[in-house]
DNA sequence: ACTTATCGCTAAATCGATTGAGCAACAACT
DNA sequence: AGTTGTTGCTCAATCGATTTAGCGATAAGT
């Protein structure tokens, strides 16, 4: 039940418990303790099976090993993913992680930032929400290691760790040009998350870069507090008020979900009478008869970047800021050809 | 930087730290505090906005407020949603949720609970791998808080939530002949895991209630430690094997996603060269054409009564063991139409 | 012989909150 | 007056590890 503690080693080992510490953390060069002791101390925790109280040590040290992660939504294929290896990748430092969901809800978001605060947390993974700023403000100021994920704030120079958002989505409308489409839609949230505005700024460009321009009407912004149903029937209606539409493009994930079960449920094939590409990329998209070309994004790269840039905050604290943006690859699938009978 | 102690506020106050602390906790009228000095800390405490240092608490109390959740792989669809729910959950306890992945590997899940016992998790929420009996043994006979999660061990009686495998399993197989499937194949893993010989169970009795028997060839095991290739061509020559196949049952959702592919691969079409259904629910399962059939568990349901048998055990330590076994759901889909152009 | 240095280790304070024991002041009662 | 009770609060120990300051003993230097 209770635990071995530095005192019980002491006592057995004959020594003062100041012994003992120094000797575990690998201090007994440092503070001339002699091999003998060392031994005797190391042999007997050993065989006790010490494990020192995090707490305590916390306590005194005012570190606690941990870092808290927040993220959209945990349940979300990407962040899932990211998720995991954040954990393994910090396990390997010996952090432990604690997590939270924002649900892009700024309340929420300030609620996990207190609570991670209240426990003192190391370090922080943040996938901000719009309108965090003066909260981020708030941990640069204090000093605290951050990192910021999927996205950043314009207004305040920080850590991140994120995909190059314009160029996937350029690159997306571009192929879909490449592939003879004439009228591209592109449908969004209305959020003004900054990578969300990245990958239709993107989109914008390589639309600008080969047409004469975009017509706002081809571009469509859902709330990202919609159900699904009313998401769904958003892009039907979208879907049906464009005449010769022959590709769609979706700025992430769920919407291209969504997108999916539309144009499913408007008895349209896709790669037949509609090509489509999605940002991200998932397991339904890999699989769909035809596949979805989408833009998908390096997780682990993300993740271990995004460990490194943390645990090098950790440990040296400098004040050098790591903005790393990493590249994000177009995956073509049958989603995308033209005209042809696309189903593999 | 550093935070607002208890002792500013009692200094603050004119009054002892004691005080303070007893104010705090709710104890005022218990240990007779008057109204006066009562309302004076409050209004600091809330003026300072005062945090308990949670370590200090902690070291104190020996009560961390975090729970430690052991999944098998917080990336899959299933374990991310649990994941999801749990964090809202304990959250409204006030409680945090530090988080593994096992990957059903011994070593990792005995890792796991190291870590965990030493960062002094006050509850353990574990979906458990082969052999981790005496670990959990050992946790309970330590009198830890405790819940198993998706699958128990059968030769201990602890605090469990899971779905009811076996039905879910005899559902679906009894579906399939009902649609009038003749060669009816399993596709499972060789691991020891309770819930999957549960489904393999509940199956195979499915197949025995109705039919002469079952044949050994139309079962599969595939390792879990095989790479996704591997198992997708075992699968294909499994498939492959067996003349006339015209029905298949994975009894998990990743297997089944292997299964979809090796199916396409094959060029074959679900719903209509073969009918389909796999364990647990997944985007790709809901919205692949045809719809693929599969056994539903409820996530929220099973996140919910999980903190709730723990957060039961963490404030009554009662000795009463819960055991919550929830029906899983047959989601019918289009996968299982026998013989017609099932895609929609 | 006397100062100074070095070695090997320890005492005690500290982190911040909790909690069992207990004290001063006054009231009530015999 | 003396005992007992009550009220309203405080003292000080405690949780376990870390860390600063420093002590006694021996060795080295002058």
């Amino acid at each position: 039940m209770k635990g071995v503690s530095i005192k019980d080693i002491a006592k057995q080992a004959g020594v003062s418990p100041t012994t003992v510490s120094f000797v575990l953390n690998g201090k007994a060069k440092e503070k001339r303790i002699s091999e003998q002791v060392s031994k005797k101390i190391l042999k007997l925790a050993a065989k006790l099976k010490y494990k020192p109280n995090q707490l305590a040590r916390g306590l005194r040290t005012g570190k606690t090993k941990t870092i808290g992660l927040i993220v959209e939504d945990i349940a979300n294929h990407f962040f899932a993913n990211v998720a995991k290896i954040v954990e393994e990748e910090a396990d390997k430092y010996g952090y432990k992680v604690l997590y939270g969901s924002t649900e892009d809800n700024l309340q929420k978001a300030k609620g996990l930032l207190e609570v991670l605060e209240y426990r003192q947390v190391d370090g922080y993974i943040i996938t901000p929400t719009v309108n965090l700023d003066k909260d981020i403000e708030a941990l640069k100021h204090a000093r605290k290691p951050m990192v910021l994920l999927d996205r950043y704030l314009p207004n305040i120079p920080t850590n991140y760790v994120m995909v190059n958002n314009f160029q996937g989505a350029y690159d997306a409308a571009e192929y879909l040009m490449q592939q003879g489409f004439e009228k591209i839609a592109v449908v969004t949230i209305t959020s003004e998350q900054i990578q969300m505005k990245e990958r239709l700024d993107g989109f914008l460009a390589a639309m600008k870069a080969h047409r004469s321009g975009f017509p706002r009407k081809m571009l469509k912004k859902l709330s990202f507090a919609a159900t699904k149903e009313e998401a769904i029937e958003e892009i039907k209606s979208f879907i049906k008020s464009i005449p010769n539409l022959d590709a769609i493009f979706f700025t992430t994930n769920y919407l291209g979900i969504y997108g999916i079960e539309a144009v499913k449920e408007l008895q349209m094939q896709i790669g037949e009478d509609i090509a489509f590409i999605s940002f991200d990329d998932h397991d339904l998209f890999r699989l769909y008869s035809p596949g979805i070309t989408c833009v998908s994004q390096p997780i682990h790269d993300i993740a271990r970047n995004v460990i490194q840039v943390l645990m090098n905050e950790l440990n040296n604290n400098t004040n050098q800021i790591n903005q790393v943006v990493l590249p994000a690859t177009l995956l073509k699938r049958g989603s995308c050809s033209k005209g042809t009978n696309a189903r593999i």
